[in-house]
RNA sequence: CCGGAUGUGGUGAAAUUGGUAGACACGUCAGACUUAGGAUCUGAUGCCGUAAGGUAUGGGGGUUCGAGUCCCUCCAUCCGGACCA
C-alpha cells in the first residue's frame, strides 16, 4: 500500500464534489446556526488568457488553510472565488482577434476554475459571482443608482438621498446645513422658479455618482480613459502607453467626500502599516489656509492656499498655474510677450515631459500682490511648478521654508527674506516648525508651529481668508469609453441624466461586431443605432465597479429581489481575512471601502468597513535560466572580430564561462578554455593565444533544465535553430546560468501548477508554496526544492501504512515520549496557523514526522489528531488516511485536537552555559532548582574550571529555565 | 527626493518576550540497498583550522552579564509615492 497520491486526490475531489461537502449555509436555510461565522476572502482574480502559474495560488493556499483550520474549529466558514470578468485585456483580445470577450472569457474562466480545482481548494462553487454576468451586474447597476440618487451631507457626515438635499434647497436655498458651498447662490423662492435643466445640473453637483466635464487621462493607444493610479510617470500602467490630458464628458465618483472617513477608518481596520500609509498618502489631507491677497492696481484677489500661515512675512513671491485665467488679466503689458511664449511653451509639454525633467521654469507677470500685514509689493510669477489643480493653483513662496521655492528664488535672483534666524543658513531651505520667527511683524518671538494659529486667527479677524483643509485625492473617474463593462443605467434627455426604472434593470450590455470606439473619443456603444436612439448613455463602467462591493455579493448570491439580504450581510458581516497583492493598496481597496460606506449610510449594509483584517502576499519571483552562446571572438591586439553568426551555434557551461572570465586571458586555464572553445567552433584544433570571446547570453526555458543542468536533447528540439547546437560541457553536463526576475511568460521561468501536481500532487504543492517562506514575503520559486515536501508526505504515509504489510496503525497505549510529540505539536501547528506562519508550520509536521518514525510510533492515539492537524494543508491524504483508519465521518469537520500543557511539561533542561556571555558547555540541570545550588553545580564543572583557570567568578547570572552565565 | 520593507550558510529559510544563531528543507559530499537510480535509507555539511580553538546574522559604533533581536549611523536591494504648497 504505496502514497498513491494522483489515485487518492482524484478520488476525493469527486466524492466531495458528490457530497457537497464545501456548500456553505446561510444561517436562515437551518445549517451552520450554532456556529459563529468566519469569512475568508482572496482578492478578486481577472480571469487572463495565459493561466495561472505559480506564484498566483500562494495567497490562495493561505486562505484555503486558513478556511479549512478555521472549519474544524468550528466556525461556519464562507470562503467563496469568482472572477472579476469585465475588463480591459479580454476587450483588446477582441480586437485583435474579433472574438466575442463574452466568448474568451468563459473560456478563462473554465481553465482557471479547473486549475484551481486541481489544487483542491475548498471553495463553495455554487456561490460563484461572475461581474460581465448580467445577474449580477444588475445589482453593479442597481448601487451606482444608489449613488446617483445621493449627495453627501456634510452635517450629518453621510450620504443621504438626493431628495433629501432638494427638500433642503426648497427650505434654505443654496445655503442650507450640510450642503457644499458651490458656485450657485439661491434662495428657497428662487430654487422654485428654476427650470428642470438648471435644477439638474446644480443637483449634477452634489450626486455621488456624478456627470461632468473633466480633464481626463486619455490614453490614445488604448482608446480610453484611465484613473490616475492607472497612469505611471506619464504613460499607462498597462502596456506603458502616452497619457495626454483631454476635456471629456465623464463620469465621477465623488470619493472626495469620504476623504476624511476613509482616513479614520483605517484605525479600527487590521491593515499593515505600509497599506495604511500608502493609503494616507494618496488622500493625502492637510490643514492650513486660503488668503486672499490684493492685487495692485486690479480689482480681483490672488486667493493662494498655504500649510504654513506662519510664514506670511517671508513671502517672496507669488506662483500661479499657468493654466489660471487670471494669467492673462494681470499680466502687465511689458510681460505680454514673455507670459505668453511662456503659456506657449508650457502647453507643449507633455504631462510626461512634465514629470520627467524638473528644470526649473517661469515668468514673472508683471502684476503685484500686497501683502495684507505689512504692505509689501510681492512680485507674481507664473511656473509650471503649481498645479492647477491643487488647492487655489496658486501659492505664496516661502524662499527661507521651502526647497523648491528656495530654488525658484535662486535661479530667478529673487531676494529672499530670512525669517527664522540662525534656521536658515542662506545656501538650503529650512522647513523647520521649531525656529522662533524674525522679521514677522506681530508674530515676532513666537515658535513657528505656535504662530500657525495666531497668524489664522488675524487672517479669519481681518476678513482675508479661511481656514481650510485640503486633500490631494481627487474624484475618482468612474467611466470608461469601452465596450466590455457595465453599461450606465441612464438615459440622457435634452441634457439631463435620467435614471432608469430599477424595474428595468439589469439593462444588458448588447451585443457588437466591432470593438471600434465611437465617435468623438465615445465608446463602442455608440455605434449601435439602437443604443443611440434609446438616448442610453455610451460609457460603461471601469473595473473596479464590479469589484467594488463584490465580497457582500457572495453572501446571498442568486437573490434577485436585492444586492444582499440584509439578514444574510448582518450574519456574515465583514471579511474577517481578505488576502491579497499590495498593488491593490490604492485603488480597488479604497474604492470598495467608499462603496461600503454609501451602502452603510443609506441603510442598506450594517458595517461601513468591508476588510476586518488584511494580508497581504508576497510575489513569487521566476528563477530564470540562461545558456552561453558563442557569438563571436577577437584576437587580442587585433581589431578584427570574427562574428560566429552564421555557424553552428556554440554554447558554453555556464560555470566555465564564469571562470574564464575571471582568468588573465594570457594564464595557462585560460588557453587551455579558449582552445576548447575554438576547438568546438572549428571542429579541429587552432593554436590562437589571448582570444576574446564575445558571449551571449539568453533565456531558455526553465523546463528544459533540471536544476542547473540543461536537458540538452530537449534544448536541440526546442526551437529549429538550436538543433544543430553544440556544447562546450563541464563533465557531462551542461550547467545553465541563473537569476531571479519577475516570472514572465517572455523570459521563459513561469512554472505551471497543473505540471507540479501532476507529478506531486496537490497536498504536496499547497504545502510546498506554504514552506517556502512567510507568506508577506517575495520569494524566488525553486521547483528543486518541492521533492523535500514530497519525501515528507511519504514518510508521514509510512507512519500509517507499509507498501507490503498495508495498514500498521495499532491500538497501543502510546508513550509519554510520543504523547509528548503529539501535544508539542498541536501547540505548534496552532499557533503558527493563527499567526499566518504557515511556512513553520510545515516544518512542524515534518520534526513530528521525523520524531514519530524514530520512535517507530504507528499508534492510532497519535496519528489520528495529528491527522487532523495536517487536514488543512493536505486536505486529500489527511482524508484517505482518516477513511483507511475506519471512519466514515469527514476529517473536514472533524474535532481539531485540544493542546494539554501536562504532556510537555519537562522536569529538566540542557542548560547553556556561558563564560562572559560565550558558550562553552551545556549541562542538564533540574528545573526547579534554586540559584545557590546551580551556582555550586556549575562552578564544579570542569569545562567551566578550565576556563576560570582558578580565577573566582565576579558573578553568576542564573535565569530559570533560559541559561547561566558566568562572570569572570 | 520622500515613505515603507528587507538584508542571517552555496539556496529557501528558522530563532514568537534580549538568553544554546542557522530549526526544517534544497543542494553538495560520503555510505547502505540495488541489474540500475533522477527510488529509498543512514551520516556529514556556516566559514578558517588536523585539533584545541577562533570567527560569523550588510558595514561601523553604542546599551547590556548577554544583541540577529534594542538605540545611533552608514551602505545595498526591492516596493510604493512622487512637483500636493
Amino acid at each position: 500500500m504505496e502514497y498513491d497520491f494522483r489515485r487518492i486526490e482524484k478520488n476525493w475531489q469527486s466524492k466531495w464534489k458528490e457530497s457537497k461537502a464545501y456548500k456553505v449555509f446561510n444561517p436562515e436555510h437551518g445549517k451552520g446556526l450554532n456556529k459563529p461565522k468566519y469569512y475568508v476572502l482572496d482578492m478578486f482574480p481577472y480571469p487572463s488568457g495565459a493561466g495561472l502559474h505559480v506564484g498566483h495560488p500562494l495567497g490562495y493556499i493561505a486562505s484555503d488553510i486558513f478556511s479549512r483550520y478555521k472549519r474544524l474549529k468550528g466556525f461556519n466558514v464562507l470562503h467563496p472565488m469568482g472572477f472579476d470578468s469585465f475588463g480591459l485585456p479580454a476587450e483588446q483580445y477582441a480586437l485583435d482577434t474579433g472574438q466575442h470577450p463574452a466568448v474568451t472569457t468563459k473560456k478563462n474562466i473554465e481553465t482557471f476554475k479547473a486549475q484551481l480545482d486541481n489544487i483542491g481548494f475548498c471553495y463553495d462553487w455554487e456561490r460563484e459571482v461572475q461581474t460581465s454576468d448580467p445577474a449580477y451586474y444588475k445589482w453593479t447597476q442597481w448601487i451606482f443608482l444608489q449613488l446617483f440618487n445621493s449627495f453627501y451631507n456634510r452635517q450629518a457626515q453621510k450620504a443621504e438621498n438626493i431628495t433629501q438635499l432638494i427638500k433642503l434647497f426648497e427650505e434654505h436655498g443654496s445655503n442650507a446645513p450640510g450642503v457644499a458651498p458651490s458656485a450657485f447662490s439661491f434662495t428657497p423662492e428662487e430654487w422654485k422658479t428654476l427650470d428642470e435643466k438648471t435644477q439638474q445640473d446644480i443637483l449634477m453637483n452634489y450626486r455621488l455618482a456624478f456627470c461632468g466635464y473633466g480633464e481626463v487621462n486619455w490614453c490614445e493607444a488604448l482608446g480610453t480613459v484611465l484613473a490616475n493610479d492607472e497612469v505611471v510617470n506619464g504613460v499607462s500602467e498597462r502596456g506603458g502607453h502616452p497619457v495626454v490630458k483631454k476635456k471629456l464628458r465623464q463620469w465621477y465618483l465623488r470619493i472626495t467626500e469620504y476623504a476624511d472617513r476613509l482616513l479614520e477608518g483605517l484605525e479600527k481596520i487590521e491593515f499593515s502599516e505600509a497599506m495604511k500609509e500608502m493609503q494616507t498618502n494618496w488622500i493625502g489631507k492637510s490643514s492650513g489656509a486660503e488668503i486672499d491677497f490684493d492685487i495692485k492696481g486690479h480689482e480681483q484677489k490672488l486667493r493662494v492656499y498655504t500649510t504654513r500661515p506662519d510664514t506670511i512675512f517671508g513671502v517672496d513671491f507669488m506662483v500661479i498655474a499657468p493654466e489660471l485665467d487670471l494669467v492673462n488679466e494681470i499680466k502687465s503689458a511689458v510681460q505680454t510677450a514673455a507670459v505668453d511664449e511662456y503659456l506657449d511653451y508650457v502647453k507643449s509639454r507633455s504631462e510626461r515631459e512634465r514629470m520627467a525633467e524638473k528644470k526649473i521654469s517661469g515668468v514673472f507677470t508683471g502684476a503685484y500682490a500686497i501683502n495684507p500685514f505689512d504692505g509689501r509689493e510681492i512680485p507674481i510669477w507664473i511656473s509650471e511648478y503649481v498645479l492647477a489643480g491643487y488647492g487655489t493653483g496658486a501659492i505664496m513662496a516661502v524662499p527661507c521654508g521651502d526647497e523648491r521655492d528656495h530654488k525658484f528664488a535662486r535661479h530667478f535672483n529673487i531676494p529672499i527674506t530670512n525669517i527664522i534666524g540662525s534656521f536658515y543658513d542662506g545656501e538650503e531651505a529650512n522647513p523647520t516648525k521649531e525656529a522662533v520667527l524674525e522679521n514677522s511683524g506681530f508674530l515676532n518671538g513666537l515658535v513657528m508651529k505656535d504662530a500657525m494659529e495666531v497668524a489664522i486667527k488675524a487672517i479669519e479677524e481681518k476678513g482675508i481668508g479661511t481656514r481650510k483643509v485640503n486633500f490631494k485625492m481627487r474624484d475618482a473617474a468612474f467611466s470608461r469609453q469601452r465596450y466590455w463593462g457595465e453599461p450606465f443605467p441612464i438615459v440622457w434627455k435634452n441634457g439631463i441624466a435620467y435614471p432608469l426604472d430599477e424595474k428595468e434593470l439589469p439593462l444588458e450590455l448588447p451585443h457588437v461586431d466591432s470593438y471600434k470606439p465611437g465617435p468623438d473619443g465615445e465608446g463602442p456603444l455608440a455605434n449601435i443605432p439602437e443604443w443611440v436612439e434609446r438616448e442610453l448613455e455610451t460609457n460603461t463602467m471601469p473595473g473596479y465597479a464590479g469589484s467594488s462591493w463584490y465580497f457582500l455579493r457572495y453572501m446571498d448570491p442568486h437573490n434577485d429581489k436585492e444586492f444582499c439580504d440584509r439578514k444574510a450581510s448582518d450574519y456574515w458581516n465583514q471579511v474577517d481575512l481578505y488576502i491579497g497583492g499590495t498593488e491593490h493598496a490604492v485603488g480597488h481597496l479604497l474604492y470598495s471601502r467608499m462603496w461600503t460606506k454609501v451602502l452603510y449610510d443609506l441603510g442598506h449594509i450594517g458595517f461601513d468597513e468591508p476588510y476586518k483584517k488584511l494580508v497581504n502576499q508576497g510575489m513569487i519571483q521566476g528563477s530564470s535560466r540562461f545558456v552561453y552562446r558563442v557569438a563571436g571572438y577577437q584576437i587580442s591586439g587585433s581589431e578584427a572580430e570574427v562574428n560566429l553568426g552564421s555557424k553552428k551555434p556554440v554554447y558554453i557551461s555556464y560555470n566555465i564561462y564564469n571562470e574564464f572570465r575571471g582568468l588573465d586571458p594570457k594564464s595557462d586555464r585560460a588557453v587551455e578554455i579558449s582552445s576548447l572553445i575554438l576547438k568546438h567552433i572549428y571542429g579541429k584544433e587552432v593554436n590562437e593565444r589571448d582570444v576574446i570571446f564575445k558571449i551571449i547570453q539568453h533565456h531558455v526555458d526553465v523546463y528544459l533544465v533540471d536544476g542547473f543542468v540543461l536537458d540538452k536533447v530537449a534544448f536541440k528540439k526546442w526551437r529549429e535553430e538550436y538543433a544543430e547546437a553544440d556544447f562546450i560541457l563541464d563533465g557531462d553536463d551542461y550547467i545553465c546560468g541563473a537569476e531571479v526576475e519577475k516570472m514572465s511568460k517572455s523570459k521563459y521561468n513561469t512554472v505551471n501548477p497543473d505540471d507540479l501536481v501532476m507529478k506531486y500532487g496537490a497536498d504536496t504543492f499547497r504545502m510546498y508554496e506554504m514552506f517556502l517562506g512567510p507568506v508577506e514575503m517575495s520569494k524566488p520559486w525553486d521547483t528543486k526544492g518541492i521533492e523535500g515536501v514530497h519525501r515528507f508526505l511519504k514518510k508521514f504515509w509510512r507512519l500509517f501504512a507499509e507498501e507490503t504489510k498495508g495498514l500498521i496503525v495499532t491500538n497501543d497505549e502510546p508513550t509519554a515520549e510520543e504523547m509528548k510529540v503529539l501535544h508539542k505539536t498541536i501547540k505548534k501547528i496552532e499557533e503558527d496557523t493563527e499567526r499566518f506562519s504557515f511556512n513553520t508550520a510545515v516544518s512542524g509536521f515534518m520534526i513530528a514526522t521525523n520524531e514519530l518514525t524514530d520512535l517507530k510510533c504507528h499508534k492510532r492515539s497519535v496519528l489520528e489528531p495529528i491527522l487532523i492537524l495536517l487536514t488543512p494543508y493536505a486536505p486529500h491524504i489527511a482524508a484517505e488516511l482518516w477513511n483507511l483508519l475506519g471512519h466514515s465521518d469527514s476529517i473536514l469537520d472533524a474535532a481539531y485536537p485540544k493542546f494539554e500543557a501536562k504532556y510537555v511539561a519537562e522536569t529538566s533542561k540542557e542548560y547553556p552555559i556561558s563564560i562572559n556571555g560565550k558558550l562553552r558547555t551545556t549541562m542538564n540541570i533540574a528545573l526547579d532548582a534554586a540559584q545557590p545550588e546551580v551556582e555550586k553545580m556549575v562552578l564544579e564543572n570542569e569545562v567551566v574550571q578550565k576556563w576560570l583557570e582558578g580565577r573566582p567568578p565576579k558573578k553568576i547570572i542564573f535565569v530559570k529555565g533560559k541559561m547561566v552565565n558566568v562572570v569572570v
